[in-house]
RNA sequence: GCUAUCAGCCAGGUUAUCGUCUCUCAGCCUAUGGCGGGGGGAAGGAAAGUCCGGACAGCACAGAGCAACACACCGGUUAACAGCCGGCUCUGCUGUGGCAAGUGGAAACACCUACCAUGGUGGAAGAGACAGGGCCACAGAAAAUAACUGCCUUUGGUGCUGAGGUUUUGGAAGGGAAACCUUCCCUGGCCAAGGCUACUGCGGGUAAAGGUGAAAACGUGAGGUAAGAGCUCACGGGUUUUUGCAGUAAUGCAUCAACGGGGUAAACCUUGUGUGCUGUAAUGCCACGUAUACCGGCGCUUGAGGGCGGCUCGUCCGAUGCCGAAGGGUAGGCAGCAAGAUUGUGUUAGUAAUAACGCAGCCAGAUAAAUGAUGACCUUACGCUCCUGUGCUAAAGCUACGGAGUGUAAACAGAAUCCGGCUUACAGGCUGAUAGUUUUU
RNA sequence: GCCAACUUAGCUCAGCUGGUAGAGCAUUUCAUUCGUAAUGAAAGGGUCGUCGGUUCAAGUCCGAUAGUUGGCU
């Protein structure tokens, strides 16, 4: 029996560590995809191979609201399209972490976001096929 | 019913699917971890600003003085406060009534402001300006123990007048021989006591008048005086004080006496009262890791340095010590941290803030930071379309109500140690009070 | 989370202890030049971030509020 698909986004999916983070901003790769901009970095193999981190700048929006919902927004968009990429991790024994920043000055649709959350991930696996070559 | 103001309350709801955080219960596995499952809970009235006040923790058991800061009518309330409640005084706006003056009117009377009384509703950083100095632009005589103009006056000078004195010329009368003498008159000169509504120097008195200004030395009237003045008196108003009465008190009313030299303390200051400082990223513990190395300086009981706000003192710690330069490591976890000045509700006391007691409940705890997304229905407001009935109309049509469908909108805003306030933001709704207005009775 | 500072002309800044807000650059006009620049002369431009209070009087003092910037860990 096939287990059902589950979209999940817990604690360790997250990226949480400070360490990481700067490492992250430090060494990692990144493209803009507007209103994103996404930093990535592969490694190795890992017990979590997909962690994932968002963040709106206050510059962009004063009220702690509207930074708020633009986050979850992103988090549920993300939740919902992520499966096949950790997938894909997974197979090919290879870790992600992956950081979001919404860079636009707009309050944004969920449509919108959901959309354009599936180009970057889409483009995050051509990415991950590339550089296993290069790894290999 | 509508409008305005004030006060209080609420802050869209139900459900399906997929998810997030946390507590708890039992279970499974490859078991310091992971997996799925059941059950409970998951933002606010302001969570915001960080403007006050506390709790709690550390610094010495939190000490002394100065400095600094805060507060400032009275009473109550509280853990505490710059908050809140009640009162007092002053004051803004407004309603009603009275009424000098003014306006209109032939008159009756009406209108209406100043003022008074009273009601409503706001505001007050509301101690002290005889403790002290400072400042008050421009204008104005003067901006604070004032004296410029003016008014009055002592005295000196000048001018005018001038009783009187003296003298020149001339005339008249008398005496005389004459020279001349005497008297009177006219004219001119000189001296001059005194007087003056004149001018002026010096000194004194005075604060009534003086175009200004935000502010001008209690106001009006009379007496009084050299001229004047609270100098005196009457009326009015103010400040301080004595006594009596009312009140816990601020204060009010009456009374006795004194005073009269402005404003500014939200500029300095004085008086009284209070405050030690830093903040949960505090603080304690565990784990991991490096460099107690090297270089320069200071010091080792005669002591460097430190004990978290500025100085001085005091006191305590202090030698594997302190400072600097360069460099290296870590940036994980647990406690703090969710049962409390707690929430809901009721009773009692109190005008109220609030307090006491009873009953019931346990109600966020994240840390790159949880409470979301999508759909459906309902609620409210507005727009559009349709329907049928009522009203107007001959009809078309128009408007309102009702029903159905559809679209849009539904605020301000997101816990980060926790409470009590304050301030600010806020769609819409509900309740109450007051005032105005309209309709009906 | 906690704590500071700033906001004045189009721009960069002065303005002390309350008393008619100024400088430099920029703009406009005129002169100079064949013309431009430079130079010289003149002019315009400000609710002193906003609201309220104290005062006779507030850019200045006090309170609130909005925005900007910085610091601590």
């Amino acid at each position: 029996m096939e287990p059902k698909q589950r979209y999940t986004f817990k604690k360790n999916e997250k990226l949480k560590s400070r360490k990481a983070i700067e490492q992250l901003f430090k060494e990692g790769q990144s493209f803009s995809n507007f209103p994103f901009r996404v930093l990535w970095k592969i490694a190795g193999s890992n017990s979590n191979p997909l962690q994932a981190g968002f963040a709106v700048g206050s510059k962009h929006f004063k009220k702690a609201v509207d930074r708020n919902r633009i986050k979850r927004l992103m988090r549920e968009a993300y939740r919902l399209q992520k499966n096949e990429l950790q997938q894909m991790l997974l197979q090919q024994q290879k870790s992600a972490i992956v950081f979001f920043i919404y860079v636009g000055n707009e309050l944004p649709e969920y449509e919108s976001i959901f959309k354009k959350t599936g180009h970057v991930v889409s483009r995050l696996k051509k990415i991950t096929d590339e550089n296993s070559v290069v790894d290999s």
